[in-house]
DNA sequence: CTGTTAGCGCTTTCAT
DNA sequence: ATGAAAGCGCTAACAG
């Protein structure tokens, strides 16, 4: 492998010239540029990622932290995040880092002993402590994902935008005169409380009444067949009672598909008896019968916008931003 | 940050002899080592993986490199590997490479450039030109996947074993006394190309009569939705011919999960009148009517031999291994 | 505009 | 069993 000593030999100059040559500096004569870029053509140089490293400090390399595997939701998001990562010359490694506090704490460890330039970190259950991983964030940049918190400034989170988008579908069945709305979703979830926040402002703001016959709320465990079954018995119940509803909003795509299995089975008419609605937008709802209407997140635009704020933070991590988009409502069978 | 010769100071030793003890050499006096040890614990040191990496050469990193990201198996795939490596300290990189010829080797060629230790490809397109990667295997520590070549050892291949797999369906069809077995399948993907080798063969060894109008195969876009769309046509087709098929074989989940839909649809009875299986176990054939008999494979085997085997590479890159693995059959409500 | 020089923090001979 | 010293390949003052 040749090094940049045989690259400054061949083109008859000093190890400097051919650094600066390689970053770009201006002060230089076109003329020996150009020797110098020929010799490290011939020669088939690239420069040392180590000895780079170990000079400037900098690994260009960030990590992308989620909590699980599952959800093809975190693959789009790291696709996005690796493509704006590429163009910058960045390599990404995706963290599979779970939602145990001493496991998610020693893989951050990990990736600051390697000089990781900056991480992105998907927030999950709303139980984990993240007061360790915000202390962290003032020492290197992070960018918080699904963990919609305007409140503090020292901070960047991008999110969807959970809350209004679900007050909008509220809204929506208003407008079509549905008079019970009811919602499912899971809990302890950070992304899912913020659209029962939603649902229930939105309710009382529709002038409807609140009940709670009209919410159904069940712990997650880690099973991804899970969602469906829940959906499924969330269903059973909330269509148990004297007064059924006539919409169910859900917070997730899997929820409404195992809403809807069980509507279907005890021969309710969907979307005429009652309408369903996700959110998510994953692949298989458009695909299901009836098809799912849902809420796509915008998710190409928070991936880059959540690397953008990222690099701003990596020149000067005093810089924080926060930002919640709205998603898309994605209108098929189920409405 | 403190640094090696911090921790020499502070235990009134060299700095060779703390780097000594953190490289566990033996002829250390236990006194000494001790002291080094407290004196590291006291100033809370970590070495510079930097400065580490430059004098060893090795990044303690391997890359993982899958064709597309609408698939959960590379997940759980990336899952296994990536414990697998933190436990012997290597951190692994997802590339999402895609199957663009040029686009894969400019990724590999930013890897080596970071001296990543070795990589693991999931091969995908047969049309995928891959002898330039297994001249490059040559050079680095590299794992095919996917891709179930025997035929040379001068390479390393994980994969399901798809032949034999499919063939254990047929044989079990055949028990059952089903009349004409049917194949869906994509055309251009070596694991499914793989998979058909397995359904042709074993139709003969099981005295069926082979016929084109029994096999369905498509060229597969990009689109993810477009692999339900597939099977349900397949299943069109197929139930068009005057003979119909009593049993269709598919070789993926999604497909089968299309063909299920127009045979509902159509008022088939499953699998009374027509049995289908899938292939994957992906995590909505349990859920879907009727739940999909299917071959799940040993996807945590699979990584946990390939990451083994990758590092004996990484020891000594002339050591290979070859090994095709059998799937297990999941019976459920479709068979 | 370019060359000289001093490290970055560690590993690894070579001495002792 | 330990220390001294020479780099790994690069960047960044500092000179000129």
């Amino acid at each position: 492998m040749n090094n940049i000593f045989d690259v400054a030999r061949l083109a008859g100059v000093s190890k400097s010239t051919v650094s600066r040559v390689m970053n770009n500096c201006d002060n230089i004569k076109p003329s020996t540029r150009e020797k110098v870029e020929s010799a490290m053509k011939e020669l088939n140089y690239t420069p040392s990622y180590f000895a780079q490293s170990i000079r400037t400090g900098k690994a260009k390399m960030l990590a992308f932290l989620i909590p699980e595997t599952t959800n093809l939701y975190y693959n789009e998001l790291f696709n996005v995040i690796e493509s704006a990562a590429l163009r910058q010359g960045y390599l990404v490694t995706l963290c599979n880092a779970g939602q145990d506090k001493e496991h998610v704490l020693s893989y951050v460890q990990m990736l600051r002993q390697r000089n990781i330039d900056g991480m992105i970190y998907c927030m999950y259950h709303s139980s984990f402590p993240i007061s360790e991983l915000i202390d962290i964030s003032h020492e290197i940049p992070m960018v918080f994902m699904d963990y919609p918190n305007s409140q503090r400034d020292d901070i960047s989170c991008v999110s969807a935008d959970g809350l209004h988008d679900i007050a909008r579908i509220t809204r929506m069945f208003q407008e079509e005169g549905r008079k019970r709305v009811a919602f499912v979703g899971l809990e302890d979830i950070v992304s899912t409380n913020y659209r029962y926040l939603g649902y229930s402002a939105s309710l009382i703001a529709c002038g409807y009444n609140f009940s709670s016959d009209l919410v159904y709320q069940e712990y997650l465990s880690s099973y991804a067949g899970e969602h469906f079954a829940i959906g499924y018995r969330a269903a059973q119940k909330l269509m148990s009672y004297p007064e059924k509803p006539d919409a169910i909003i859900c917070a997730t795509d899997m929820l409404a598909i195992g809403v809807n299995r069980y509507l279907l089975e005890s021969g309710y008419h969907i979307p005429q008896d009652v309408a369903v609605t996700g959110y998510d937008n994953i692949a298989i709802s458009a695909v299901v019968f009836p098809a799912l209407s849902t809420m796509a997140q915008p998710v190409k635009q928070m991936g880059e916008l959540a690397a953008d704020i990222l690099f701003k933070k990596i020149e000067n991590n005093s810089y924080n931003r926060t930002v919640l988009l709205s998603s898309d409502f994605i209108k098929r069978g189920s409405t």
